[in-house]
DNA sequence: TCACTTAATGTAGGACTTACAATAAGCATC
DNA sequence: GATGCTTATTGTAAGTCCTACATTAAGTGA
C-alpha cells in the first residue's frame, strides 16, 4: 500500500483541506486498526457475553473482548472473523458491525482505532473453547459485567442498547435459541433481553398471530408437568411476509 | 505517537494473536483514518443531503460527502466537526457516528478507513455556504442522489435506513424543522422521511396526545386559507416523560 | 386417584386506530 | 359584504387490538 504514495513532503493528494497546510501525506498514515467482537449467547436464563482473559500487557489479566489488530491489506469483516476464530475457536459466526472507537489515548502503543462487531449465537450450536488457545475463554452474565480491558465496557454497553432496540423490530432473538424451542423459552429470552415481564397468555397469542413459527409436532420431554409444544422459527415465512410489508414488533 | 513504539522487528506488544507470527508491530501502523459527514436538511418538502464538489483527484468533479483525513493526534468527533466546518462553514452541528467503511481498495492512495457521521439540521438555523471555500456546496434531494465519490452512496443509504428506524422511535424529526412549525409541516416531514401518507386528523391527534408540543399561541401568516397554529417542540416535557417510561412511537 | 406444575385457551372490558364527515377561519373574487 | 376556495381543526362511529385474569388441559410424582 505504502508504495502507492509519493514520499514528497508536500504531497497533497487525498485530503481536501489539510492540503492548504501542506502537511506531508505520510503523516496521516500512522493509525492502526483493530476489531473487537461482542458475542452474545443465551443460557441458564440469562444473556451472556463471551470474553477472554488477556495474556499480554496492557491490561494483562483483565477480561476483554476477543479482538486484535487488522492487517493493512485485510478487509475488516474478514479480520473480525479471523480474530474471533483464532481467539475463541468460533467459526462461521455472522458478525454485524457496530460503532468505532478512536479516543486518542485508548491504547498505549499508539493510535489504534477499533471497530466493534457483534453477533447473537445459539450456544448449543457453536462451540467456543474448542480451540487450544482458548483455555481462557469464558461467558459472563451481561448483568454482572466485570471491568473489561480498554474501553470494552463502553463497546458492550452500546451494543446492548442497539440490540434492545433491534430485537423489538426484527426477529433476531430467535438466533439465540436452539432450533426447536417452547413459547415459554422464547418469552424468557425476550424478558431477559428487554428486562421486563410479559403476560404469558398475551405473549403467546401475539407471537402465534404473526405466523412466524412452525409447529414441529414434537413435545418437550422430561419435565414434571404438562409438556409444551416445540416450535421452530420459519425463516421462509418471515421473508415472504416481510416482502408483503409485514413488520415485526414486540 | 510513533515514538512510543519500539522499532524492533519482533516487537509483540499489543496484538494478541499476530504475536505468534512475530510480525513487527510497525507493519500494523499503516492506516489512515478519515471522516465523512452525512448532513440532512429538510426544505422544499423534501429531505436533502449536503454535498461538495471535489476539487482534487481521485473522483475530481464528482459530488462527495464533506470529509477529510483525521490527524494522528486528533479525536474522531472533533475531526468530524472540524472538517465539516472547514468544508461547508457549518458549526456546532451535533454529529452522531454511524458506521465505518474500510474496503482495502476504497482509496487509491493507501488504506484509508472512513468513519461516517450524520446529523439532521434545521436549514433556516444553520447557514452552509457561509465559508469562502464553500462555493461548491450544494443540497441534493435524497430521492435523486447522483453518483457520489468513493463509497459515499453506500454511506448515505445506510444512514438513511438507520434514520428511518430511529425517527419512528425518537422525536428526532423535530430537529429538521424551524423552531415554530405547524402540524401540517410536521406531517409532511414525516411523510417525506418515511415515504408514506398519514391521515391528517389522526396524525394530529396522535402527536397532540403525546403532550410534546407547546402551543405558541401564534398563527401561521400569509397563507390564503385558514392559518394553522404554530407549535414548538417541548424538550423539557419530553425528557420528563421519558424518565417516567414514556416511549415515542410513530 | 390426587395434588402439583406449567401449558394452552377463552373472554370481557377498555384502549387505541381508522376512515371519513362536519365545521371553522382565513384569503380572493365578484 | 356574500360567495367560494383552501386548508385547519374537531367529531364520531366502527372496528381492531391490548390487557388482565379466569378456566381448562396434560404431564409427573406420591
Amino acid at each position: 500500500m505504502h508504495n502507492k504514495r509519493s514520499s514528497s513532503t508536500e504531497d497533497i493528494i487525498g485530503h481536501q483541506f489539510g492540503a492548504f497546510y501542506k502537511i506531508p501525506i505520510d503523516k496521516f498514515f500512522q493509525f492502526a486498526l483493530s476489531v473487537d467482537c461482542v458475542i452474545l449467547g443465551y443460557h441458564e436464563n440469562g444473556l451472556k457475553l463471551l470474553v477472554i482473559e488477556r495474556g499480554t500487557e496492557p491490561h494483562k489479566g483483565k477480561k476483554a473482548l476477543p479482538g486484535d489488530l487488522v492487517y493493512p491489506t485485510e478487509d475488516m469483516e474478514l479480520a473480525a472473523s479471523r480474530v474471533l476464530k483464532d481467539l475463541t475457536g468460533l467459526e462461521e459466526v455472522f458478525l454485524t458491525q457496530s460503532k468505532s472507537y478512536g479516543q486518542v489515548d485508548r491504547h498505549p502503543i499508539g493510535r489504534v482505532v477499533t471497530v466493534g462487531y457483534y453477533s447473537l449465537i445459539n450456544v448449543d450450536q457453536y462451540q467456543p473453547l474448542a480451540n487450544s488457545w482458548a483455555a481462557n475463554v469464558v461467558w459472563v452474565d451481561v448483568n454482572e459485567l466485570p471491568e473489561l480491558a480498554f474501553d470494552h465496557n463502553k463497546i458492550v454497553n452500546e451494543v446492548l442498547s442497539t440490540l434492545r432496540e433491534r430485537v423489538r423490530l426484527q426477529p433476531i432473538g430467535f438466533e439465540l435459541l436452539p432450533r426447536k424451542f417452547t413459547l415459554g423459552q422464547l418469552q424468557e429470552l425476550y424478558e431477559a433481553i428487554l428486562n421486563t415481564k410479559f403476560d404469558k397468555a398475551n405473549f403467546r397469542k401475539k407471537i402465534l398471530s404473526m405466523n412466524l413459527l412452525k409447529d414441529t409436532k414434537e413435545l418437550q420431554k422430561e419435565v414434571s408437568h404438562r409438556p409444551a409444544k416445540l416450535f421452530s422459527f420459519d425463516k421462509k415465512a418471515y421473508e415472504s411476509l416481510r416482502k408483503k410489508g409485514f413488520s415485526f414488533e414486540m
